[in-house]
DNA sequence: TATTGTTATACTCTATAACTATA
DNA sequence: TATAGTTATAGAGTATAACAATA
């Protein structure tokens, strides 16, 4: 490992056995970044896991909440309160999915694509900010690293039964 | 974004919205890593936190349980417990500072260091497992970008007053 | 007056269990 | 019999406050 100093420490001063643990340091990397963009849409008046549910939202026709509560590995409970959430600032609506009409279909609202732009913007701008050090192309290369590490995760999450999921 | 198919999903099953938000992924790939290490972990009869407490003391001569509570970014009533266990397992000793009698000295032991070396293993098997999907190159420059992206925050963390940091 | 380490307590967050309704 | 959603409750984990010893 270079930058290694005389007692073992790295610049920035992390013992060199934390800081050669990519696990670790990637670990805080995602504190860091979830701290900052709590920070940033404070202003908006959700937290982060409003902008994720209203993410998903964003991209797809319509969502339960089980299949949202999968994606962001949130126990189902969690939906509940985070829906209802949204539902009274008219970001999404409820409505009972006549095929199955146990499941709700959740859909986001002209506000909730509103505010998720917004949202969104300031979720770039933290990326700009901690990636910073790195070049564009560095930062394209991370990008798409993450995401092929992740694609047998996401695929065998899908795969798991609901009522045995570790989080 | 590529691989998107017709209902805005990615392959995998994982929203668009979702997908794209590198962070997100980021975030969900640190708390993987640390899940599959906390059970690798298990049979050594330690956790994530142990280890790196192991970690932190396996490359310094010495630490004392705020600069530990820092580097890990816990409160340090955390590190009581923590070291508190290490030390009756005969891992890490603990001794009062001459020099400021307020602080302790701790110090990992030989059996510490041996089980460091077994922990670091599983830590780096997982590493493989998860990070299989790159070529050695890819890794390589995934793992030195996680740590030029960390290197302002550890450096402003070490800026920070104690009593003020919010985690 | 400030800091390290400690303990006890309060708080936040999440999961669990039990329920309704649908399948 | 199993699943989606809901509620209330219990549990795990963490931070807060207060303290003793030392600087």
């Amino acid at each position: 490992m270079a930058d290694q100093t005389a007692d073992g420490s790295l610049r920035g001063g992390l013992p060199a056995g934390l800081a050669s643990l990519t696990g670790f340091q990637l670990s805080k990397c995602g504190w860091w970044l979830e701290q900052r963009l709590e920070a940033a849409l404070e202003p908006l008046g959700i937290r982060v896991r409003h902008f994720l549910v209203l993410a998903m939202l964003s991209s797809s026709d319509s969502l339960s909440q089980q299949e949202m509560a999968d994606f962001l590995l949130l126990d189902p409970t969690l939906m509940v309160g985070l829906v209802d959430d949204l539902e009274a600032r008219g970001l999404c609506t409820r409505a009972r999915n006549p095929s199955d009409r146990r499941r709700y279909t959740v859909r986001i609202t002209e506000a909730g694509l509103d505010l998720h732009r917004r949202a969104r913007a300031h979720a770039d701008d933290v990326g700009e900010e901690v990636f910073e050090p790195l070049s564009s192309d560095e930062r394209r290369v991370l990008s798409r690293a993450i995401g092929q590490v992740m694609e047998p995760f996401w695929a065998e999450q899908k795969l798991r039964p609901r009522h045995k999921s570790a989080r």
